[in-house]
RNA sequence: GGUGCGGUAGCUCAGUCGGUAGAGCAAAGGACUGAAAAUCCUUGUGUCGGCGGUUCGAUCCCGCCCCACACCA
């Protein structure tokens, strides 16, 4: 029987060590790794976003590290292109490749696949940016129940990113978003072994901790100074910019944001956590375990 | 030592003209299809500092005590 071609996908919340465990078991099978992370993909974006060290780059080939600019839109669409890709790639010369990250929605996106919808007139969406930002959440949602009424009665009203997406799709389309999404799962023409790595709560809090403490060592606050010019941009709506950011505006004290982020930064955690619980095809392991993943992956991928 | 202002949810505080109390944040749970480290939803019983007094009834009024802060000595 020829070998399969599978994906080692692993998840889990940030700071549970992801990146030690992928380097671990890409090396035992001798494969690359492509990163599901919608942050670290930017190339300025470095300690904030916890990438991997230049010597832990060196160990595994990895994909989707600081390939992107912060000026580029990077979507869970198109990494699912980008990461379909790559693993068409690197199947070429490996039968099992590692993912790894943190970003449910783009592994969910490369696994499962997103609905097709056509592309929207950014002329459109950034017009619709700016009136909600000028006219609120009330504006939104009046326009959403005139031009999109089947969205605004399924709910989610209170939610702006939603909202003006649903309407972006409307008046770029003619249709609603409601009748592009079949939710039907894509096939793959690989396997893909799912696993999660998980900690208590009070030992992933405390790598938590010690991992912010670590990035204002290491200079995060630097980063963010040279980031400046490019606040408004969306990739900096990150856990770690956003309240070093507000400090630099005065509006906190850098002890003060230092909490902050640590706090965000647990909240953080627990949404990815509820994001792969409900994932019932995700084999749970704690990082130490290895070895466990390993024979998971041999008996899974005979 | 004296005077003043406080002590109410894990934190910051509001409030009850006397009928046992509620916001923000935190926390917990959840959602999630082109911003996803984003965005959004749900959840509030706590000796109202302690002990007495007045009262049908006190977290609220009165007395004493304890604690914190400020000022005066």
């Amino acid at each position: 029987m020829a070998p399969h071609k599978t994906v080692i996908v692993i998840a889990g919340p940030t700071a549970v060590g992801k990146t030690a465990v992928a380097i671990a078991v890409a090396r035992q099978f001798n494969t690359a790794i492509i990163s599901a992370d919608s942050r670290q993909c930017y190339k300025e974006l470095k300690i904030g976003v916890a990438r991997p060290s230049e010597d832990e780059l060196r160990q595994a080939p990895h994909h989707f590290i600081a390939t992107h600019s912060i000026r580029e839109e990077v979507t869970a669409a198109m990494f699912e292109e980008y990461a379909l890709q790559k693993a068409g790639e690197l199947f070429l010369v490996h039968d099992k490749i590692v993912m790894v990250g943190g970003t449910g929605l783009y592994i969910q996106a490369f696994c499962e696949g997103l609905d097709a919808i056509p592309a929207t007139d950014p002329a459109i969406r950034q017009s619709i940016i700016s009136a909600y930002e000028e006219k609120g959440l009330a504006w939104l949602q009046s326009e959403i129940e005139q031009k999109d009424n089947a969205f605004y009665s399924s709910g989610e009203i209170k939610n702006p990113h939603r909202l003006m997406r649903a309407l972006e799709v409307i008046e770029s389309t003619g249709r609603s978003i409601l009748s592009f999404r079949n939710k039907e799962k894509k096939t793959r023409n690989f396997n893909i072994i799912k696993t999660g790595l998980t900690l208590p709560k009070e030992q992933l809090h405390h790598h938590i901790d010690t991992r912010v403490d670590r990035m204002i060592k290491d200079g995060l606050l630097e980063e963010v100074k040279s980031l400046l010019p490019y606040r408004e941009l969306k990739a900096l709506r990150t856990v770690g910019y956003t309240e070093i950011l507000n400090h630099l505006d005065g509006n906190s004290s850098l002890e003060k944001a230092v909490e902050q982020i640590k706090t965000n930064t647990r909240q953080y955690a627990k949404r990815q956590m509820t994001w792969f619980r409900k994932d019932t095809g995700l084999k749970w392991f704690a990082p130490g375990g290895i070895n466990e993943i390993v024979d998971c992956v041999n008996s899974g991928a005979e």
